[in-house]
DNA sequence: TGTTCAAGTTTGTCTAGGACAAAATGTTGA
DNA sequence: TCAACATTTTGTCCTAGACAAACTTGAACA
């Protein structure tokens, strides 16, 4: 049986949340301690967690959260089969994943070493880390993979791209970007992945790692002398937390700096921020530098 | 002006703990908008950072929280005057935390990288590394660093030591060591630097990074025939709960499995637990394999 | 002097249900 | 088809009380 808390931590679905869809839909439905306290079952968080799939594909909670799971998980079966035959076929993607699930970790990372190799750098993202990355999620949701296997691959990613950027110019090039998450947001692999496009694309990152307070990324922008500040979200986090942060970053940081949010939240956001874009995507990185370097051109400092 | 929920998030501070401060401390004592909502002035948010400090260091809210603003810099002044003399400067130290002061980045780098050339992992280790976090660490508790500074140091170490690891050999080494984080420790470094001086000393390891749930590593430490887990903690880590939570992992682990557990912390632990090794700097690292190696050639599979 | 145990205090998290603003959706008219 | 307005949905914030876990204190004992 589960704490609310416990609940909190593992859907990211806040208490205030989980209560009052408890009050409203009827769902989620604890038991209760002999204090009062919610006791939640883990088939409840099972059902918790792939409505929150639901929702941060843009379905509404009035209509989701109230049926009953066999439609649920019959829905998203449906939409896991369109989604994977968008995306280019297999490819060495069931191999990495087979590695994985059987803890063959110097294999997996040789596998990928030696896509990375074959594809270059943003090939690699684009099309083996990314679309990866998206089927631990789902295998996560699942229940297929545990956080072992997710931290496994994690590291060796991230071996990778820092051994990629390593291998990258550092000196003088442009735009300076300064690279960090907000408090709050502690998912490293998508801010590494931005850096490692951003560096072979030529610019010249430095990264402050994750969770860098808004008002320290301020005086760094400024002292860095950065042009842009690049901002990673992972897809759990809240749009509206985002939304808020950014904007309050918007507001403090010099009007000359650019800031550009990176990261699958932008998917789900809608309405632009006045000063602030928005990357869904690490394609959309190379038109935006192709820009940044056009508008630089036209008025030299 | 500061919501509540920007505040939670720059703090750490849950909301509920903001309120319950504000209606039994006094503070943080934030004006109320119109319809009601609390909001934070820019210094209350300064002084709660500095609270949170002093929560850090094992101070309790009630004899902080009220406190005025002059006492607590006044106390924390003291801190790190007394934390200073407990350790003489050294040599590249000096030079490395002027360009970190400065913020030049990649000659900080550079300084970095030629020292470890010159006196190869282990020394560039223990006697340029651990000084430097330690000088780090008590500049900051002085205030003479921020976030920022820390972050940027942070994030060169890591490149450099991933260099270093992915340089070694990686293939059928003894012994093997599967290397992490309890939930609740997010200090990467430690861990990394044990990685890096574990693998140039000839051991396999198999990092999960940091924050693993006690019960995965147990699954993970024989999916993956691990013969030693090592975990780091943090110098920020309470003794207590870092010890509550090795025993339980130790209840649960494998008896063949050995458990090394590394970190400052382990200088304030005097009693020991059946079954831990404690290393309390990387120096007793040769030592404790040599040990290992002499009982498995003893006792062979 | 140091250790152990019980009593007392501090502290964070949980509860309830009401209120409200922002976002999403539905409806109307140009 | 698009803009403007009305309605519904939804998450966050509010107050104030309760309680258990964590910590401190003090007494009793080795």
């Amino acid at each position: 049986m589960l704490s609310i808390a416990t609940i909190e931590r593992e859907t990211g679905l806040s208490k205030d949340t989980l209560r009052i869809w408890e009050r409203r839909y009827g769902f989620p439905a604890p038991v209760r301690l002999d204090n009062g306290e919610r006791a939640y079952p883990p088939d409840q968080l099972e059902k918790l967690r792939l409505i929150r799939r639901f929702m941060d594909l843009g379905h509404r909670p009035g209509k989701i959260v109230a049926a009953p799971m066999h439609e649920l998980t019959a829905r998203m079966f449906e939409i896991d089969v369109a989604s994977r035959s968008n995306l280019a076929p297999a490819g060495p993607l069931p191999a990495v994943l087979q590695l994985l699930k059987a803890h063959r970790v110097t294999e997996m990372r040789d596998h990928l070493a030696q896509d990375m190799m074959r594809l270059g750098v943003q090939r690699f993202l684009l099309e083996t880390v990314a679309p990866i990355n998206a089927e631990i999620g789902r295998a996560w949701m699942r229940g297929e993979i545990s956080i072992v296997e997710e931290h496994l691959y994690s590291e060796q990613i991230q071996h990778l791209l820092r051994q990629a950027i390593s291998s990258t110019t550092h000196a003088g090039q442009s735009p300076r970007v300064l690279l960090t998450t907000l408090s709050g947001e502690e998912h490293q692999l998508g801010l590494l992945m931005a850096h490692a496009f951003l560096s072979v694309e030529g610019a010249q990152c430095i990264s402050l790692g994750v969770q860098t307070p808004a008002s320290d990324i301020v005086g760094a922008a400024r002292s860095l002398q950065a042009d842009i500040v690049g901002l990673s979200f992972s897809e759990a986090m809240q749009p509206r937390t985002a939304c808020d942060g950014i904007a309050e970053l918007r507001r403090h940081l010099d009007r000359g700096v650019e800031l550009w949010a990176g990261g699958a939240v932008w998917q789900r956001v809608r309405k632009a921020i006045t000063g602030v874009r928005m990357l869904a995507s690490l394609a959309d990185i190379p038109p935006a530098l192709t820009d940044w370097r056009g508008r630089a051109a036209g008025q030299p400092a």
